[in-house]
DNA sequence: TCATGATTATTATTTTTTGAGAATATTGAC
DNA sequence: GTCAATATTCTCAAAAAATAATAATCATGA
């Protein structure tokens, strides 16, 4: 482990269930001197993206609230899905969370996410937080839309061995209705409805969500719910398709 | 520039403003040959600080969403903080924001934030944005409580001259104080009250403010509002001191 | 005060990184 | 579909920088 990887595996030691690090411990941990270590610390204190905690152990740095908002103000993604989001919740005239996840890094992760304002519950999709790739209304309208040589590799990994068969006429069905809804795949008694978000052109494979107490939605109200995130997630893909399409043309003006 | 400032510099240049860059226009930026910016573009794309975007264009990437909130689950200010921010949002009974904000990198950043329900207004306060360091009663509550030796080289740099006694002058009273008032100085019409969170130990140095319209509220409330930042903060400093306490035990007992 | 551990400085050595240009892949226009 | 333009990766010798072992220094708590 050298160079760039050195850094990225020292900051990747930094969980949420290990936040805090001594140098000793990191260099056990990544195999790395003690001497080296304390000199890639030293520049990840520097750049802010580590700190001082308490007793000699270090913790992750404000750098990234500082980038996480620079992203907040400029991910297309964010930026257009947010004010959905909030329309989302406004229509749904139930208790429910509404959310935006997207495919990283061989997970599915959160990427904004808003709550109507009497919603007694909390979703596991939370901003930041990877979630499974195979479970959950969000993740498999991720999945059914992924590129198939990607998806390919992707089941190969997960060892899934004789179930991959019923999982791809799942993803098939998925991509044929154009919606996923599941109930306490990821969170008992809480159901899921996702519609993709998809932009061929530039490598964007996102889901749009509501998830909301199943045992609180009657049939009416699902067929509604449906409609609402299908019909959200197309003018969020249509608004994007045009942002891609500005920022495209801005790039060639500028070269 | 080398080794880790190549990566930092490169990220940098990434900011809200000018939120895509083409590698050419990196290597213009940076100074650096394009051959050597595609490699180090490669890699921060690898981690996920960088992502493709339109045209041949790259912006800031998911692992910064990831690790924020890593942080926002770990890092004590925060964990400690927020409840407290509620809890002064609740008992404000004015339409409010509350906040906290930390020294970092030279000026000052919010790292938590919370709105009363009714409120109409947001304060440019917001998490994750670098603030002046020598205006607003949050800035000036931190800039009063910092070490000497940083303070001294903060005002050097600032290039006050001949303001700089008026300001040693106010900060002296926002010590003996213990909360700094101000109106205006950040966002017009808008009042400021904010009271230290100091940990000496821990080389914490924050402030916790409220923010509300200043012609919403007469001097009684002023005062009530002074005795509830006041009074939160230093319940908040109080219990971070437990935890920092706590945490450097910990971490005896593991060595 | 001292002792203990954390951190930084010092080195010769080794390993990478570097950067210029060539080669290849992508992309957009026609 | 072809072609041209541009983006991106590859190659490789030179050079610089990172490495790691050790020593020196700095904090910190008893």
């Amino acid at each position: 482990m050298a160079g760039f990887s050195r850094f990225l595996g020292v900051l990747r030691l930094f969980t949420p269930d290990t936040a805090a690090w001594t140098v000793p411990a990191l260099a056990e941990a990544t195999g790395v001197p003690a001497s080296t270590v304390y000199r890639t610390v030293r520049d990840l204190v520097a750049g802010g993206f580590l700190e001082p905690a308490a007793e000699a152990s270090y913790r992750l740095g404000p750098a990234f609230i500082e980038f996480d908002r620079s992203l907040r103000l400029t991910d297309p993604l964010v930026v257009a899905g947010r004010p959905v989001l909030h329309d989302v919740v406004m229509q749904a005239h139930v208790p429910c969370v509404a959310m935006l996840a997207r495919f990283y890094n061989g997970s599915v992760m959160c990427v904004a996410d808003e709550a109507a304002a009497d919603t007694p519950f909390r979703s596991s999709y939370e901003r930041g937080r990877p979630m499974p790739l195979v479970r959950g209304s969000t993740s498999k309208v991720i999945l059914a839309h992924l590129p198939t040589r990607q998806f390919n590799k992707l089941i190969e990994n997960a060892g899934l061995d004789n179930k991959a068969e019923a999982l791809r006429t799942e993803l098939a069905d998925i991509r044929k209705r154009g919606f996923c809804s599941t109930a306490s795949e990821i969170d008992p008694g809480l159901a899921g409805i996702s519609a993709p978000v998809i932009l061929k052109d530039a490598g964007l494979v996102a889901s749009l969500s509501i998830v909301a107490h199943d045992a609180g939605i009657d049939e009416g109200q699902r067929r509604r719910l449906i409609l609402l995130v299908v019909s959200a997630a197309s003018l969020l893909a249509e608004d994007l398709r045009h942002r891609y399409e500005a920022a495209a043309k801005a790039t060639q003006k500028v070269a």
